[in-house]
DNA sequence: AAACGCTGTCAAACGTTTTCGAAAAGGATT
DNA sequence: AATCCTTTTCGAAAACGTTTGACAGCGTTT
């Protein structure tokens, strides 16, 4: 019965036509003071919201920044905790979206989301790693850890090769020289500087690289439990995993424990994020902390700068990781 | 230049009509198997995505749910994380809304955001933690843990009356009586069902209620800074504080840090939530666990039984929660 | 009397979907 | 083989709720 009322419901009850309420509304020029203050009157009384899509429609503009990202897992979470603060104290709001994961295809989610949403209804947007990445020359757009290698977009990531290398330095320096890592698909930009950094860590220390102790999961707990019990039930163990990332790690969490490894005594986990759940699975996560809720404040700035004329220049903005030592790793027992 | 296309011009390129296109699209009937083919290839060429304000302007129905959020805090971001994680069997794709925080006026921001996407861009709402909870004719609301008390609108909530009651009965089992309340607004449902069930246990124990021991904040820790220190700079100041959510707790712990009382030692601190912040503090926070991601994942359950059809009944669902014991508790210093 | 500034209305446009009708294509009946 | 009926295929146009540029009316100022 009382639907939402719209635009012609006000003009029909103030007595004035359509364009003289959206002129009031949105305080354009061309009315008369005490005309508008009727009609805003009325709109009070009505309880009229103008619809966010129909004026995106016409205006193409919205006042409305949005973060498109693949899914609402823990990265993603805290990315959106960032740009939600430092969009506070802006002028636009805030709209998350988490496309159709099925039947996209070979495209991605990350462009059909883009193309649906851009041009209307989103002034802007933050791609949360996405995979293609290519610009849209609809509205600006910045990345977050984005997946692939060259990117002609303004991009925000984290140290990954340098975060690599703090880890593994970690479990080097804690004695461990068979340290196995269970790494993302090496055709991520991410994944393959984390490889890197491990790779470049052991041959700092002089430790020989041995293929077998590497293994790819897929940054998903559930997927890298596969791989983990491959690593775990080599031969001859490595008595250190690094894992690419924390939902990895948990999953070594997991295996070595359905395995009776005793983590940290037989076995140190090392993972990469430091998410919030890191702190919450038994033991805790020692980790390499990236400052997620930095990436999505700085992102956000960024393009808040784009939006208001600035040229973007390929902007990449690097960001630096850090140790976060909690109760996975220890030295290895000594030799039986 | 090469703009978003649009069906204009994937018909154009196909020399078909406007709504042979959407019909190709859509899998609508009443079009030639071979002709859908030629369309779906030129689209397939051209990339073209249909624009999602404009498909829900005209169709009013958009296969995507709303969050409706006043902010990205930690709270409503685990939320997010259960509803996403209910949603991705389904259908429906996911979009959260922060609303315009200023100038809001009386109405609140949710009744704002819901006209605003109602009837168009979503085909159904969950709102979180909304004060005036209205219900809306257009589309199906459900919310999570509405703060004010009679809403007609179906409902998923933790038991906050039998949460304090555990928070406010550990710290009597701990020996404390002396325990000060830290409160929400009042007339928030939650935060007087968590007095009621401090007094309850209070009266349970045979302790007398002190009223100079509550003091209101605003479930935010900047906010519970100020009331916070009043309570710890009272001449027989409480020897325990239980607050109403983990926001004002880590507030309460600020304050105690930098008045150098030593928790848990000289104070105990008992927060509600359980948000992923509550172990990253020093000492790590004993509190109440809401079971948030729950909450999310039921409320979108039942906004996807409602939309398929099921009535309400004013359905109104409580989860159970939990005492998670940490670091910030422990009995009381015998008095020197 | 001409020119101007201010108010307010008209109508087009934004990109879709959907209803409806026309045209075309078959099939069946003479 | 011609006619009629049914079915299928396709396009024209309206509608969704707004914004905006052009324009008309009118009282003022020169």
């Amino acid at each position: 019965m009382a639907r939402r009322p719209t635009i012609h419901d006000v003009a029909a009850a103030a007595g004035v036509s359509v364009s003289a309420v959206s002129k009031a509304v949105n305080g354009r020029y061309g009315i008369a003071a005490d005309t508008s203050a009727r009609i805003l009157q009325v709109v009070k009384e009505l309880g009229y919201e103008s619809s966010l899509v129909a004026s995106s429609m016409r205006s193409h503009r919205t006042g409305v920044i949005g973060v498109l990202v693949a899914d609402f897992e823990p990265f993603s979470a805290e990315i959106l905790k960032g740009v939600g603060s430092a969009l506070r104290e802006s002028r636009y709001d805030l709209l998350a979206y988490s496309g159709s994961r099925h039947a996209d295809g070979a495209t991605g989610w990350e462009r059909r989301s883009l193309s649906r949403l851009s041009g209307t209804l989103i002034d802007g947007a933050i791609m949360v790693t996405p995979t293609v990445v290519t610009a849209s020359v609809e509205i600006p757009v910045v990345a977050i850890d984005p997946h692939t290698g060259r990117a002609d977009l303004p991009t925000v990531e984290s140290d990954s090769l340098g975060g690599a290398l703090q880890a593994t330095r970690h479990l080097i320096d804690l004695g461990h020289r068979r340290i196995g890592f269970l790494g993302g698909r090496p055709d991520l930009r991410s994944a393959s500087l984390r490889e890197a950094g491990y790779r470049r860590a052991l041959t700092d220390a002089g430790i020989p690289f041995d293929p077998q102790l590497v293994q790819v999961g897929m940054f998903l707990t559930a997927s890298s439990r596969e791989p983990a019990r491959a690593l775990l039930s080599l031969p001859n163990r490595p008595t250190a995993i690094f894992a690419a990332n924390d939902l990895s790690a948990i999953g070594v969490l997991q295996v070595a424990g359905e395995l009776g490894i005793d983590v940290p005594r037989d076995l140190s986990v090392m993972g990469f994020d430091d998410i919030p759940e890191a702190i919450q699975v038994s033991p805790p996560l020692t980790t390499i902390r990236q400052p997620m809720q930095r990436l999505g404040a700085t992102a956000a700035e960024s393009l808040i700068a784009l939006l208001s004329g600035e040229t973007s220049d390929a902007m990449r903005i690097q960001l630096p990781t850090r140790l976060v030592r909690r109760a996975t790793t220890a030295p290895p027992a000594p030799p039986a």
